[in-house]
DNA sequence: AGCCATGCACCG
DNA sequence: CGGTGCATGGCT
């Protein structure tokens, strides 16, 4: 079982996707040559001025090392890059040609990494490297690192039963330690191999090859890729000895596990739950996975607070910040599903087969993607209706009387959430009502709108380094937060698309709630906690000086937390080098 | 026009 | 004859 607390733990090892490779017949082949893609090579593999090139190591899946020559040869005005010896190593991957290699790095040590997917399969056909305890940068460098990346979240759902961390501490953007593959040369490899190139493989290559035309963005668009945390649940799924529990309803198929899988925010060392009998608030561990139901007698973690009688851990004020924060939060995750989308090239067939959803690019357009999220065939990557949210792979529609463990939780908590709205709704506007009866129309509004103004003219220093698309994310903060009677009347639809609340009607979706309930209200109600760390981190960036009850401080921090709080941490590791596009791969 | 899969000549 | 280096041509 996945302990989250082992999965997020702090390790000095982050491994950054580079890109990937569907072998091509003559990849495959005895001859040993696997030919890179050139700006592949030019960008992730160290720069060469001879044709001779120099040897690379390069740790398989297994932990074996390889070493291959890296080289070129000069044709035309060009140039093609190649790794020769390579046939031992993908024999031992028993891969063929169509089958898909991955080339990752591990840093800061630098080394470079590889991994696989077999083109015959959609399914896990690897285990993440196993010698030793390597973690998942939470932002790959730039967009074509996507689908090497998917290969890279393929492997890791193939050892879902390791420890594996996800961290973008350590991420350095355009920071090539190179200095290990080049110093430890020499050739291990020969051999031969069998190939069976289906006709379909050139078309796919080459979309490779499109996509790594793109590899050269601006290092500084590289900073804004990262994986959300719903994405991060895409890559959380029960142990394969887990069976679910399998049940169909209008004619969808539901799968329920036992526990309702959901991750916490690693940056958070708590999450939140509700006891079924008091509705009271409780913090949490992070790691603690949370049962369909719960009442304070089961936290063992805290037995001060172990019971119905003790007041609740959830502040009022925190629970404002909740509701205050659900429109925004939306707007941010649908932008960040388009942009997941976008990332998604169409022509990308392994990527689509993965559905692995990965936020890419924030800025680049691309094709529209048809790619289907994990979870249920006609949603897509972004997608935050409960079934796609749903960690164990939940399938297919959940309508509104299903009473799976994950609708169950999610009315729960919703109810709690409603009546304490409608609490503190009452509350306040008895005191409006003594204060100045004209208030009485647009109390909620009128509230609400002072907190979802637009963005400030007065901007973070931090903000100023994002990219534009992070700011056009940024931009559509101009929510309209639900009031809660359009809440109170409406329908729960837990399969609302997340786009179809932006328009503005009373429709409420569970989607939303979802988002509360699920995510960790860590991520919600600590925002002034992480903006004291945001600071901290940043140093004499001025950050502090934004005051902390100011809630649009609050939700750029709610959006940082979700999509670019590792940008942040970039900027603060490599605050000049990564503004400027990478140039250190190129020849020389 | 550039990339890249692969053909093929040359060389030991 | 197999490996190496380069050339060719398909494809985008």
């Amino acid at each position: 079982m996945i302990s989250l607390t082992n999965f997020f733990s702090s390790s000095n090892s982050t491994i950054i996707p580079l890109f990937e490779k569907v072998l091509s017949a003559s990849d495959a082949g005895r001859i040993g040559r696997l030919v890179l893609p050139k700006a592949c090579a030019e960008a992730y593999f160290p720069p060469i001025s001879q044709p001779e090139g120099l040897p690379l190591r390069i740790q398989d899946v297994k932990g074996k090392e390889w070493v291959f020559q890296f080289r070129f040869w000069p044709n035309n005005n060009s140039r093609m890059y190649v790794l020769e010896g390579v046939t031992p190593c993908i024999q031992s991957m028993q891969l063929q040609a169509g089958d898909t290699v991955t080339f990752s790095r591990m840093d800061p040590e630098g080394k470079l990494l590889m991994g696989f997917r077999k083109a015959s399969t959609v399914k896990i056909t690897q285990n993440v490297f196993s010698t030793e305890p390597t973690s998942f940068s939470a932002m790959p460098e730039n967009l074509p690192l996507m689908s090497g990346y998917s290969g890279l979240l393929q492997s890791f759902k193939g050892s879902r039963e390791s420890s594996v961390n996800l961290s973008s501490k350590h991420f350095n953007s355009g920071d090539f330690s190179w200095y290990l593959t080049e110093k430890n040369g020499g050739r291990n490899a020969d051999g031969a191999f069998s190939p069976s190139m289906p006709v379909s493989e050139r078309k796919r290559s080459r979309n490779i090859g499109s996509k790594s035309k793109r590899l050269l963005i601006d290092a500084h668009d590289a900073l804004e890729l990262k994986l959300s945390w719903e994405e991060l649940q895409d890559m959380l799924r029960p142990p394969l000895s887990v069976q679910p529990t399998t049940v169909t309803i209008e004619d969808q198929e539901f799968e329920e596990y036992e526990f309702y899988w959901y991750i916490t925010d690693p940056r958070e060392q708590e999450q939140w739950a509700q006891c079924d009998n008091c509705f009271k608030w409780r913090k949490l561990p992070a790691d603690y996975l949370l049962p369909p139901h719960w009442t304070c007698q089961d936290n063992i973690s805290d037995h001060s607070r172990s019971s119905c009688s003790i007041p609740d851990d959830l502040t009022p004020r925190e629970l404002e910040n909740l509701f205050k924060m659900d429109k925004d939060f939306k707007k941010q995750r649908s932008a960040a599903g388009q942009r997941i989308t976008q990332a998604h090239d169409s022509s990308d067939l392994d990527s689509q087969a993965n559905g692995i959803s990965i936020a890419g690019d924030l800025g680049e357009p691309g094709p529209a993607s048809v790619a289907t999220t994990t979870k249920h065939p006609r949603h897509r990557p972004g997608c935050s209706c409960i079934v796609c949210i749903q960690p164990p792979s939940g399938k297919g529609k959940h309508n509104p009387t299903c009473t799976c463990n994950v609708c169950m939780t999610v009315k729960r908590r919703f109810k709690t959430l409603m009546m304490r709205k409608k609490k503190r709704q009452s509350e306040r506007e008895a005191e409006l009502g003594q204060r100045n009866q004209l208030m009485w129309s647009s109390k909620e509004e009128t509230e609400v709108d002072s907190f979802s103004r637009p963005v400030k003219p007065e901007v973070d220093p931090s903000e100023k380094e994002r990219s534009g698309s992070e700011t056009l994310a940024r931009g559509h903060s101009s929510y309209q937060l639900q009031k809660l009677p359009e809440i109170s009347k409406s329908q729960l639809d837990l399969n609302c698309h997340p786009n179809r609340e932006d328009t503005g009607s009373s429709h409420i979706s569970m989607m939303s709630l979802l988002q509360q309930a699920c995510l960790p209200l860590e991520t919600y109600l600590r925002q002034n906690g992480l903006t004291s760390l945001v600071s901290e981190q940043q140093g004499s960036s001025g950050s502090q000086g934004l005051p902390q009850d100011t809630r649009e401080s609050d939700l750029r921090v709610q959006e940082d937390l979700c999509l670019a709080s590792t940008a942040q941490e970039q900027e603060k590791d490599v605050p000049k080098e990564n503004s400027e596009p990478d140039q250190t791969g190129k020849d020389q």
